[in-house]
DNA sequence: CTGTTAGCGCGTTCAT
DNA sequence: ATGAACGCGCTAACAG
């Protein structure tokens, strides 16, 4: 063994009097290495524990198996799906994962990704920080040959790979479900103006009622950067409209639950006097004893599950010549919330 | 440029004239580097944006500078909060994290395990699957100089470094809170019986009880898989006592859903009829219209920040001579459920 | 089938 | 203050 107290090839070989890449053939199972041979080198390699340094490996071949995963944050329920997706597909290809959390903090996300070069990883995965407008960091993996895939947090050129959530068919869906139900005064509490995300669902809120020759009131359209107090103080805006809305479409579920408590403060009856659908991003719709209506379900295992495959086939398939961006987008559902669906007792 | 096209000390070396070993050291800060000559190997350094191979670093000074992770689901909430803290901790010392998932399987664990030793990992962390039993795969860290600590679920024996949860003070404070509210028919609706956990609880239990001289009924535990079925069954069990309990101590957040579920289901007002505690893992009873009383908080980001800071110790501090095995125990704290404590408007 | 050799990128002696 | 040489563990030509 060397020094080190691990066993390497070298001891192997040593041993066995034989070169090293005698044993490293071996090992790998290369078919030109003769059975008893490879069979007693296998043998020895477990009597003496060895375990190949990957390191070394990567460093050789210039492939380290790792990918990297950046989140704003790895606690968000979100994004802890996401993760687990990327994991149970990295895994599949024998792949392991190195995250980071930006915080949403651009400067943070640019020293990830400079650690990240430096780890020569063989791939990232990102869903950028909120305010990340600049793209400096990203450009500059291209030269190390790291693909990069965006996913959910996106930018907006075309020249990226990315998975995104569809806002237009899942707003579409949600209003028009609204809309089929009776409602015609529909309100849009979005969030902060600017995340892409808020302009695209006040597009497609216009286009929808525009399509179905309902009229729009911009009145009905407030913001809140999702903080407590702001959304209620939308809350007060969107009910003081003449005629009152009778239902509302929040931007998230933690939104909604402030709007939930505010319509019982109000003393309002949820989903009667006021019908609230959100995006789903908590698991716990199902546990509320007043949830809202519906939720748009967003996939976030999908979305994980998309991003980590694109990657993969990008860094598998890794020909030379550049290859055309990918786009992939995860269509929302919307999702009636019933009240437990197994019942006690049976 | 190196024909991968990424540049090298080498490279910088070359275009300088001088030897890789001065650029090495110039970069390095090297105190016996002339001024003159670190600030112009700096400044080619930045023109031919250098980015030092870490895994060729790693390779030659057998420190990679990442830590493993493992735990049973990245996207359970608890977790998800723990790698939330260790991402923090680990980053501050210049470190990364690397993760796995081991999906409450014991063979996965294993792999997981195998191949951080192939990457040569320089410390894990890990919370054992639930059926976890044997320790093979991490004694074998041993020979490898990686240590391990341990978080949340921990193996029994005392020759670990191990972060967990006092299930005693937690326990003793959530059944006291509850005795002196009157309660005298408390349930214990426990987690399986493999789990040591499940153990603990039942010892305290028991002992509080005694303590405040009040008759201990056997028929009062109850344990589930956390399932809703058997949670359910559980329920039917404890509430068939006669006389009826008053109040369930319920091992997390998860099963506490299904009791007031059950309770719902059962015509009982919650709280009331009969009072639920629990053990907190979910970040939401804050928001739920109908939470349980109180939870036991268990601190995820705690335990995650402690076990990441013994590691980091552990590894920075590598003495030769084994160190003793450290215990942080992590208290528990019980926490009322108000309902929203914003109001609206406001 | 197997041995020899070279070198991946870097830090680190040991010289000078 | 700088250079030359070596080797970490491994794979991959190239030779036999």
């Amino acid at each position: 063994m060397s020094r080190s107290g691990v066993t390497t090839i070298k001891d192997i070989a040593r041993q066995l009097n034989v070169a090293t890449s005698t044993v490293s053939r071996a090992l790998s199972g290369h078919k030109s290495i003769g059975l008893g041979m490879r069979l007693k080198v296998q043998q020895l390699a477990r009597e003496m524990s060895y375990h190949p340094n990957r390191n070394a490996i990567a460093f050789k071949q210039r492939r380290t198996g790792i990918i990297g995963l950046i989140v704003p944050n790895l606690s968000e329920h979100f994004f802890s799906e996401a993760i687990s997706a990327v994991e149970d597909l990295a895994m599949q290809h024998q792949y392991h994962v190195l995250i980071g959390q930006s915080h949403d903090d651009e400067e943070r996300e640019q020293r990830i990704v400079e650690a990240m070069t430096q780890q020569r990883v063989d791939g990232i995965i990102v869903s950028l920080a909120k305010h990340t407008v600049q793209y400096d960091h990203f450009d500059r993996l291209e030269s190390y040959h790291i693909p990069v895939v965006f996913f959910d947090r996106v930018p907006q050129t075309a020249e990226v790979h990315k998975v995104h959530f569809n806002m237009e068919s899942g707003t579409r869906e949600a209003i028009e479900f609204l809309i089929d139900r009776g409602h015609r005064r529909i309100a849009l509490l979005n969030g902060p103006e600017c995340m892409p995300s808020t302009l695209e669902r006040t597009d497609v809120y216009k286009e929808v009622l525009a399509q179905r020759r309902i009229k729009i009131d911009m009145g009905l359209v407030a913001s809140t950067d999702l903080m407590p107090d702001t959304t209620y103080h939308a809350m007060e805006l969107l009910l003081a409209q003449k005629p009152r809305p009778t239902a509302v479409l929040a931007m998230n579920d933690y939104v909604a639950l402030d709007v939930i408590e505010y319509i019982k403060q109000a003393g309002l009856e949820l989903n009667k006097d006021l019908t609230v659908i959100s995006y789903s991003n908590l698991p716990i719709s199902n546990y509320l004893q007043s949830p809202p209506l519906a939720s748009v379900e967003q996939f976030p295992y999908r979305q994980g599950e998309a991003a980590a495959d694109l990657l993969m086939d990008l860094i598998l398939n890794k020909k030379d010549g550049e290859q055309p961006f990918q786009q992939v987008i995860i269509e929302g559902k919307l999702v009636l919330h019933n009240a437990f669906k197994s019942k006690p007792g049976k």
